[in-house]
DNA sequence: TTTGGTAAGTCAATCCATTGACTTACTCAG
DNA sequence: CTGAGTAAGTCAATGGATTGACTTACCAAA
């Protein structure tokens, strides 16, 4: 910055300003041009690690993630990668451990603020990290207690779905979910029953959210199955699971029990049969996480974001008619 | 750091010293415990970026990936994660866009190195990221005219695929692999021919890494084929998508044909028929990967590192006995 | 001609840790 | 008792940018 600063004959400080875009400096049009070009002749940037000293603010968030690897978040992250870049910020990527001692590294490692993908921790759980001081928004999930948080439009899909399978004829439907009771999960569900009248719907709980679980739940589901001609699963890769399982009991999808989830991904294309799902804006998401974290950081006030891309039902082969049985 | 200072009575550089291990320091056992209670009553933890200005390093990694999501890179980049926490560094994802502009801005922004997992650049455009003055590590390929890249031992892991089909009493095999003529790449079909035998192996080349591609060249496995009895395909995701292309094709699976692939996920235990796979230890890779990495800042030279955990032939439904035809 | 006001910059402290050079008080050999 | 040597610290410059306070020169109004 001196070198820019002798070169245009101005102080060091005038550069900052220039650069800063400070409106408390006045420059007459010639210095800030002669200061812009030295800055290009030098191929000037600024220190990160000074800027960060002297302001205390670090330019890094940390996404912290239960698991990096599941096909879910990497949308949220890429989308998040991307608008971290565009505002200047550069995305740490960490996994999910103990909140506490996560925290306080964070903290001493100067990172300016957390997104938050929990996929299942309880509010008390959530409680932790949002008790520091340091900037949290909590992604893809809806909160009692607070405004950070950022989400798709769960009801919106859940209706798309229900919609698709009562186009097609159905009027019994299970819903298989994940184990927490979430706000957010529920809301799903309960946008489904709506749809398709109020009489009970049969909702099974997988144990988890991976495959394992749905491929587990396939059981559940067979066992406790009353006339019912598909299932609505609430997260894409139960439904990948519980394929195989209906495929293993020797069930014919869409023939015997037409399955329709939530959140798409390239994956669903290679299953068999292909999995007709409801394709949600998670890059989207990711981007507005982002935003809102950083209008947090720089303390303009901002309350929960739902993304209003609309939510698009992607039709493949594990949804028809329901059989006559 | 001046309050632990004036806390264990001692000057600031006496604190900088024992916390940064200093040999040049010499000081009382009892010193030392004065500052170290003060530093934990405290609570002290260094200034990461007051430090980063001091010493011009930033503690940052960036993994550079061609795309975020895709499950080979995730094992990486979670075992990336977990050497760089342990070693004191951060990690930062990105997306590979363009090397002379990427490599400037993390010049700029005080990165200390990069992990580069190219999947499809050919040495050239490889050579970009080379020839700048920060550390590079390209991880998951041979390098010619460099050291500075990880891999696992594919040869092997051919070899392993090759003895299995080989044991079913498969004879005649084609090998899918990915469009470049990269040297990782023909290691693998290398080894994989040496064990079946000298006579000429179909290779077909798909045009890309992902499940599209190996759907699309389904179709030319077809065409070629010439009574042989089983795919050997060097990446997952081709095989993926291959088994869908041969599903619609009315070829099955492995009675008509066995298909086994490199790289193992969650994922092949999902696809109908189950994908037999060689799990290579890519978790490792990107922990060593790291390590290297952190060792060529350090300037402590290292050569290539090729990570030693066998790979494991996992047997799933794909393969089996050559049907007789 | 003086005064006030403003445009255009400049000054210098500050953020926090690191590190080469230096001091001080001892101990021990001769 | 003296000088050399060492253990145990201390001093202070340094890294690069930011920013509140201050200066200087000039113009216009009275």
């Amino acid at each position: 910055m001196k070198d820019v600063a002798l070169r245009a004959h101005v102080d060091i400080s005038v550069v900052s300003r220039v650069l800063s875009q400070d409106p408390r400096l006045s420059v007459t049009a010639a210095t800030r041009a002669r200061v812009e070009n030295a800055v290009r002749e030098l191929s000037y940037s600024p220190n990160r690690s000074a800027r960060a000293l002297r302001t205390s603010k670090s330019g890094l968030l940390t996404f912290v993630l239960p698991q990096i690897a599941n096909p879910l978040y990497l949308r949220m992250v890429s989308g998040a990668v991307q608008k971290a870049k565009d505002l200047g910020y550069q995305l740490v990527v960490a996994e999910l451990t103990h909140a506490a001692e996560q925290l306080r590294e964070y903290q001493a490692s100067g990172i300016d603020g957390i997104l938050l993908a929990t996929g299942g921790l309880d509010e008390d759980q959530l409680g932790e990290w949002m008790e520091g001081q340091m900037p949290v928004v909590v992604v893809n999930r809806t909160l009692e207690n607070s405004e950070n948080w950022s989400s798709v439009d769960y009801p919106r899909a859940a209706t798309l779905a229900a919609d698709h399978l009562g186009s097609l004829g159905h009027r019994h439907v299970m819903v298989l979910t994940g184990p927490e009771k979430l706000p957010g999960w529920s809301a799903r569900s309960d946008a489904f029953r709506a749809v398709l009248g109020d009489h009970e719907t049969v909702e099974i709980r997988a144990s988890g959210l991976y495959a394992d679980q749905g491929y587990a739940a396939a059981a559940e589901i067979l066992a406790r199955r009353q006339g019912e001609t598909a299932v609505f699963v609430t997260s894409m890769m139960l439904a990948v699971g519980l394929l195989k399982g209906l495929r293993e009991s020797g069930v014919s999808v869409p023939e015997d029990l037409s399955v329709i989830a939530l959140h798409d991904d390239d994956l669903a294309n290679y299953v068999s049969p292909p999995l007709t799902t409801v394709a949600l804006p998670m890059y989207q998401l990711g981007q507005l996480s982002v935003a809102q974290l950083v209008n947090m950081i720089d303390d303009k006030k901002e309350g929960p974001i739902v993304v209003t891309d609309p939510p698009q039902l992607v039709v493949r082969g594990s949804t028809g008619p329901p059989g006559e049985r």
